[in-house]
DNA sequence: GATGAATGAGTGTTCATTCAT
DNA sequence: CATGAATGAACACTCATTCAT
């Protein structure tokens, strides 16, 4: 009797990084609407069939592409998250990570890009992905209620303070703005100065 | 005697305006990448030829819709441009007659958030877009030289003034923002809190 | 009054005749598969719909610059055709001027070599084509008759004296032979040895 | 128990027949210009789609048909070839095999005709086909070194002994003449006749 | 689990032709 | 006479997906 201690997952595993790469190098390079099932199998070394193992169909694999990145970059940006911090340094943290994760992983972050923008983005559990973020939320909070944080409505709040951040790191809208730790820090000010009180 | 005041096979403003709304209309709803020329036709109630006869191409046809919008929103966003008042309230102006502009015709403004995530995006002469977003744009130059607004990269002050808006403005971000008057002003304080010196 | 003395008819040749250049242009650049209306209008600098002025349709236009080429072609190769001449040196006159028409008018020998193998030419008037070609089939009749030529069914004679032309001249299937009168002399022998009694 | 002799989703040489015979049978019919991938999947009996399968595009399948029966002809042409029979008898059975293969295949005679007539011709590669008519050609050199054939170029010969036989086997031009071993015997030695020393 | 074969439904685009002007 | 606009029908081809193996 043989016994397979996790070589079939294993293989698994495998597979589905490939697709997961594959997935996202092709929508980055020829679009959306172009990244046809049969040509992320050809990338990814598989048969087109074989997506069908993995996932239920096409939809599947795009929405699931995209959590997985999402729950990733919720991840890195918490890295080393220290709540006992000033809330400024908090906050100056996690610009930081962000913006390092997007500079080590721009086709994730091109991914999501194009993703966001699609209809397919109406069938991602939101709620499973905000949960990663649930920490920062938290320090804004806490920042509005000790009084060093606007206490404005919570989307002007992350307007500021994230989105310029997807503006910055979309070479495509800013083609002069080089992203190096000063330049970050500058704009981190303007984002602070912004949500301060 | 009959009288044509138009002639019937003139090449017609009314089939190119609806193919225009029909392009903006089914992207809406259904996204770039089911978006086909055939469906595009169907609902601008003529035929897939037709559209040969107007358009290049089927990316001819999409990038042409984004750049009409861009410049309908760049003229609608100078609209009474009063260059001798003071700074913020220019910018307050332009602010307020953004957010006019998408609410009046969010769907044009969601075409264009998608259009800017696909690869035709490329295609577009930028030139000819930027150009019609000048004033605004001396308008923070002066800022910057009187000392009024923080001398940082241009990048950095568009992706606090007018990043957010886009933010702002999508439902998809924002479900708790309530896009009236009083929010869009007190949104427009951090902005200037953000880029003041 | 004016009076118009020809120009109507002398504007109708001009185009007709860009229409039978462009025709055969074409189909000799793209293949008769390739070669649409509109192409071919664009080709003659006229409108798709003004072919339909001069021809019923596209068939009739591919068909009447057949039966043109052809006419031409029967009226050239029997240019100072002289009869009191020995049948050999009559034939030998054809036999060059068949060359020499080829050789100043490759395109259209061409058209007419794609045109004879396409469906189109069940729809030629051969009889109205052959007339041209009389005199020569006579010459053979009278070569038979005195004994000069074998008395063999026609188109085993039209076989190996008009048909080799027909090879010699497709660049394509002769890629060795070099079109000079020296070797058009050298082929001419075979065929007269074919044929010859 | 039911066992497949055949398994039902292997690449199915029947199904490659069968498009093989829907391609030459259409181009017959209704000439190349006419004859589309959909037709010609509907002759065989399959989805257009499935013709992708087999060839890379439509092109390829038409090159691929000729190509096929150039080569078939080639070896029919050369069965029970004799290298010792004298030259004359040697090209006298290719001359009759050769009108043989015709007579049986017609329709792959004309799909060659109206193939080699077409702009797809070129991306043939000649060499592979010639090969397959090699011996032949080594019989007209020998010819020419006995001092039995004509020294003349090459060309030249084949215009003779090959071309001759596409004209009379072609009931378009030759209406009037009929295929029977008597009058092939008579055609040969008018070949003969032109080519022999 | 993995896949090659197969396909109906669709893609973007061009076609030959008509027609009002 | 000449044409630009218009189109139904067709084009070559690709799609997402299924299914027997």
């Amino acid at each position: 009797m043989i016994v397979y201690f996790r070589s079939m997952r294993t293989k698994n595993d495998i597979k589905q990084e490939a697709l997961f790469e594959a997935t996202v190098k092709l929508v980055n390079e020829i679009g959306f609407a172009s990244s046809s099932v049969s040509k992320i199998a050809k990338e990814a070394g598989i048969s087109p069939a074989t997506i069908y193992v993995y996932y239920k169909n096409k939809e599947d694999l795009l929405v699931s592409t995209y959590v997985e990145i999402k729950k990733n970059m919720g991840r890195a940006v918490h890295e080393d998250f220290d709540d006992s911090l000033p809330i400024r340094d908090i906050l100056k943290n996690i610009w930081f990570k962000t913006f390092d994760y997007i500079a080590r992983h721009s086709e994730y972050f091109q991914y999501t890009e194009q993703f966001s923008n699609s209809p397919h983005q109406s069938l991602v559990d939101k709620q499973e992905i905000e949960k990663y973020f649930d920490p920062v939320i938290n320090v804004l909070l806490r920042g509005i209620e000790q009084k060093i944080i606007k206490n404005v409505n919570f989307d002007i709040l992350t307007a500021f303070i994230f989105y310029p951040i997807i503006a910055l790191s979309n070479a495509r809208v800013c083609q002069d703005f080089e992203l190096n730790d000063e330049n970050i820090e500058i704009a981190f000010t303007l984002a602070w100065d912004a949500i301060k009180l």
